[in-house]
RNA sequence: GCGGGCGUGAUGGAAUGGUAGACAUAUCGGACUUAAAAUCCGAAGGCCUUGUGCCGUGUGGGUUCGAGUCCCACCGCCCGUACCA
């Protein structure tokens, strides 16, 4: 779902740059005399850190995390299992496409999960934390185009290589419920979704527009589509009418609208954008009269959201496709030449309301419903869609700015209809569109209205022309319905039979999964299902009869829609298993990209109706995700230098050298332009491998770096200074916790009392140098517990941060900084879990410290006696005051007058206001 | 085109409407060292008239005792736009 390239996997380069100073050892001596150190003998090049520091830190990420990871499969921790004593917790992220390799994207939207879910099961729950492929799709075809691969095997071997890479970054999943979406498994459960469907009314047939290449003869997607032309062929594309499956995600839109107001723990962004994307408008449909009868039409039926504006109607306009249009063609060979040209966009929404608005006068007239003497021309418009209401509209230039640009374009007349009430100028080039809520005047309105918005407008308009019996008041959504057909191959074959006899028939369930043949043949374009010697012929599931298998497959967007259920029952014989589903569901918190806000979500919540329409799923999972949160991109800066056309030629990371005056291409030594970051991406070349990340410095610098700099919704830029920095400090803390086992070995003794133990028994005024340090564990508790809860990872690391520079500076007790040390660990642990392991080990914590129960912070330790309360005048910070926290406020007002700086502003006078927020501030108005 | 989002030091960023710049990077200074690296300690938004001074969160307005935060307009960038995943 995540990454899109069909390359295969690039060879990894050897060589790194270093961003050190002038005088580090990798530049001076490229065959460094000195043996490596043993964790960076791989590939490393020194200048990525330095040798010594390692030498010197012995902070070995390899050794630990292995370890570890090790240990954690031998105790099968993360394994999900249901549990009545516990409470459940689902987290999932979504899943990815097997590109081939995995990237620093992937590595933080996992990280950010496995956070959570190593939260939830340190805080009691049963967690489910799965992992699979979104595995079907047109990388994988082009793949096989290209290269001449299998599909299926050029999808397998990438899995293969990601989950490889992906295991060493340590993450809490429980593999043993991994899947593909390509396995037949899974594939035959969707099949079984889709004949439920079917039956249940859910999935239709019907005619529908695809982008057409005539060159390659083939359908061609959106993306495949550049400036109009094949992206192969490059011959300018065609709109073509093909029959297809579709689910009717439109008799839910009504619900699927309303029930956003329940997902409280959504971004509002997001449910906004679906909001927008379902588009509920209300609006007046009628019928303008034909003067004359034309290809057996008497009238056009309009839909409009604004009828309120009638009378500034300036033309009628239908769409190229038409029924209307489609028969005037026979005869007019111009609007057929201009028809064939208006097809010739594709089919993207952004293509058609980019392009230049073109209109075409069929010549024919309409009458004005509201006076049958006004006649208005009745044109074809380039930017009217058939899918939305009904193909036709009546336009208002003087209130919309597309039809008024295409008015001034034609010499067709601007009426206005409403002016501004504190500026009441006619349209002249910009047409005057005011919110629905503002008060305007109207002009001659046929409902009597005088002053009204244009929300009262609509409604007198409405029942005005209800009353008069010329329209109807109609709810209509933007919402079209999911076409789920796809002319390829590699997808889910969709399970039905042409029978010459019976017509469309699905297939039988016992004979599921319809599987896709091991041998396609690539060579010819188009569907290798259409041209497959023997894969389409069957007998027919009604009659027995020599039949055809539907060559169709299934949008990819279905295999993800339900993925996140298959995974509470992957080895179910059914789609899902009640008791799993049931226990399961709903997942508790999903993470993902932005980038799937409407069509994935939008899909899947109807999917979660459907299948509880079908008896697949609970009540209580018609909403499948409780909580949602969309992560933000991992950038990278981008190096370019430029060939002999002054074409931009990009550049690795990794071949770049820093020098006084700037960035070289290490090879050649030529000058680099660096510009701004941006997502990594293959083309831009500004990509960072996480498998070399992990094996310069381990995964936990790695897991710590992409949560600790950027707040998680947004971009976070990767940097090579960032990456040390992190292991630094990972070093450090492994330091530490080092430096105290030696002072334990020196004399200190056993501690064997549990970390809660040390936290709750504390009496203050002990030890003052130990008070601080306690204060500052139960301050960093509870900081990092609200930061993770909130998903302020980046916050939560940097009180950690601050906590590990408290607890080195701390001249507390041996003891007490034990204590401060393991909770560290503990703390540590959701984002970095092997160092912790070693940490916890270190210093003696029993067990795993993945099996630990979260410490929880006192809120007495939390508290400051004192606080310091700044003093503003007038809103200007000018003073401040130091008080006992619960101090009344009209002492603090008392106190805070007797400032100098105070007496001093106010000059004798008495203050207008004084203004004191308990804890946080004092103004003082003068 | 339309819908949604984002914009804070040299850099990544922090800040329930309440001391703007936490924490980190880069930089500079100090300790340690024969030296360097590492490590440790410290400085640091800008400006000037060095004052409990002025300015400062993309630009311009507004609401408020008080705005990075809320509202409006504009500029720039990012995501989506139904067959990329």
């Amino acid at each position: 779902m995540a990454a899109r390239s069909a390359r295969p996997p690039p060879a990894r380069s050897r060589t790194r740059s270093c961003r050190g100073p002038a005088s580090c050892a990798c530049r001076t001596a490229a065959s460094s005399a000195q043996p490596p150190f043993p964790l960076l003998q791989r590939r490393v090049h020194p200048g990525v850190f330095s040798q010594r520091t390692a030498f010197m830190s012995r902070y070995s990420a390899a050794e630990i995390e292995q370890k570890w990871q090790q240990a954690w499969d031998k105790a099968s921790v993360f394994t999900a299992k249901r549990d009545a004593a516990k409470p459940k917790y689902y987290v999932l992220e979504m899943f990815p496409y097997p590109s081939g390799r995995i990237h620093m994207g992937h590595v933080r939207n996992y990280t950010m999960g496995d956070v959570i879910a190593r939260y939830k099961i340190a805080t009691g729950h049963s967690v489910l934390h799965p992992m699979g492929w979104d595995a079907f799709g047109m990388p994988a075809e082009n793949a096989a185009m290209a290269i001449g691969a299998n599909p299926r095997d050029w999808t397998y071997q990438n899995i293969a290589v990601m989950r490889d890479q992906m295991k060493p970054l340590g993450l809490s999943i429980d593999w043993s419920r991994e899947f593909a979406t390509c396995d037949p498994e899974y594939y035959g459960q969707q099949q079984a979704l889709f004949l439920d469907m079917l039956e249940a009314g859910l999935i239709y047939r019907k005619n529908a527009m695809v982008n057409w290449d005539p060159v390659d003869m083939t359908v061609l997607a959106n993306e495949q589509v550049i400036d109009g032309k094949g992206w192969r062929s490059d011959a300018p594309v065609e709109r073509r009418e093909l029959t297809q499956w579709f689910f009717k995600i439109s008799d839910m839109a009504d619900e699927l609208l309303a029930a956003l107001d329940g997902l409280d723990d959504w971004p509002a962004k997001v449910k906004l954008m679906q909001a927008n994307w379902i588009g509920k408008s209300r609006g007046l449909q009628f019928g303008f009269d034909l003067t004359a009868p034309a290809a057996g039409h008497e009238r056009i039926e309009v839909y409009t959201t604004r009828p309120d504006t009638l009378m500034g109607a300036s033309f009628v306009g239908i769409s190229a496709d038409h029924p209307l249009s489609k028969e005037l063609e026979a005869d007019n060979p111009e609007l057929a030449a201009f028809n064939a040209q208006v097809r010739k966009t594709g089919t993207s929404e952004e293509a058609i309301e980019k392009a230049e608005k073109l209109g075409f006068d069929t010549g024919l007239r309409v009458r004005h419903p509201l006076n049958p003497d006004w006649e208005l021309p009745v044109w074809v418009a380039n930017f009217i869609l058939m899918d939305y209401g009904t193909g036709a509209i009546f336009a208002c230039p003087a209130h919309d700015q597309r039809d008024l640009d295409f008015c001034r374009k034609y010499d067709l007349p601007v009426i206005d209809t409403f002016l501004a009430l504190d500026d009441p100028q006619p349209v002249t080039d910009e047409a005057f569109v005011p919110p629905k809520t503002e008060m305007v005047q109207w002009i001659d309105h046929f409902a009597g209205l005088d002053k009204a918005t244009g929300d009262e407008a609509i409604d007198a308009t409405i029942a005005f022309a209800e009353q008069a019996g010329w329209g109807k008041g109609v709810t209509k959504f933007r919402l079209r319905d999911w076409g789920l057909s796809r002319q390829r191959f590699w997808g889910a074959p969709i399970p039905v039979v042409h029978c010459d006899a019976c017509g469309v028939v699905p297939e039988k369930k016992e004979n599921l999964p319809v599987r896709l043949p091991d041998d396609p043949s690539f060579a010819k374009p188009g569907n290798p299902l259409d041209h497959h010697p023997t894969w389409r012929d069957c007998a027919c599931p009604a009659c027995g009869a020599q039949a055809k298998r539907e060559t169709d497959t299934m949008d990819t967007f279905v295999d993800s829609s339900w993925y996140f259920a298959r995974f509470t029952a992957p080895d179910a014989d059914t789609p899902t298993r009640a008791e799993d589903a049931d226990y399961w569901m709903n997942v508790d918190q999903y993470i993902g990209g932005i980038e799937h806000a409407i069509l994935h979500l939008l899909y899947s919540r109807f999917f979660a109706r459907a299948m509880h329409l079908t008896g697949h799923l609970p009540k209580k999972a018609i909403e499948p995700f409780d909580a949602l949160f969309t992560q933000g991109m991992v950038t990278h800066e981008i190096y370019v230098t430029r060939d002999e056309r002054d074409r931009p030629v990009y550049h690795l990371p990794e071949d770049i050298e820093w020098t006084e005056s700037g960035a070289k291409l290490g090879a050649t030594g030529e000058p680099v332009e660096v510009i701004p970051s941006a997502k990594m991406s293959k083309s831009k070349k500004n990509v960072v491998d996480p498998v070399n990340i992990i094996d310069a410095f381990g995964a936990d610098t790695a897991r710590w770096f992409v949560l600790s700099d950027s707040p998680p919704e947004r971009d976070v830029e990767w940097t090579a200074a960032g990456a040390e920095a992190a292991h630094k400090f990972l070093s450090r803390v492994w330091r530490m916790a080092r430096e105290l086992a030696d002072q334990r070995d020196a004399g200190l003794g056993e501690i064997d009392r549990t970390l809660q133990d040390l936290m709750d028994d504390y009496q203050l005024g002990v030890n003052p140098l130990d008070d601080e340090l306690v204060r500052a564990t139960h301050r960093a508790v509870d900081d990092v517990t609200k930061g993770i809860e909130s998903f302020g990872f980046n916050a939560a690391i940097a009180k950690l941060y601050g906590f590990v520079n408290t607890i080195a500076k701390s001249q507390a007790s041996a003891r007490t900084r034990w204590t401060a040390m393991r909770t560290l660990a503990q703390l540590m642990s959701p984002m970095t879990p092997h160092l912790s392991e070693e940490i916890w080990a270190i210093l003696g914590g029993p067990e795993l410290v993945v099996r630990e129960t979260w410490p929880v912070a006192d809120p007495a330790m939390l508290q400051d006696d004192t606080v310091t309360l700044p003093i503003q005048i007038n809103g200007k910070r000018r003073a401040e005051i130091s008080v006992p926290q619960d101090m009344p406020k009209s002492e603090v007002e008392q106190q805070v007058l007797a400032v100098a700086a105070v007496q001093k502003a106010l000059d004798g006078a008495t203050p207008k206001k004084v203004i004191v927020v308990p804890g946080r501030i004092v103004n003082v108005v003068i």
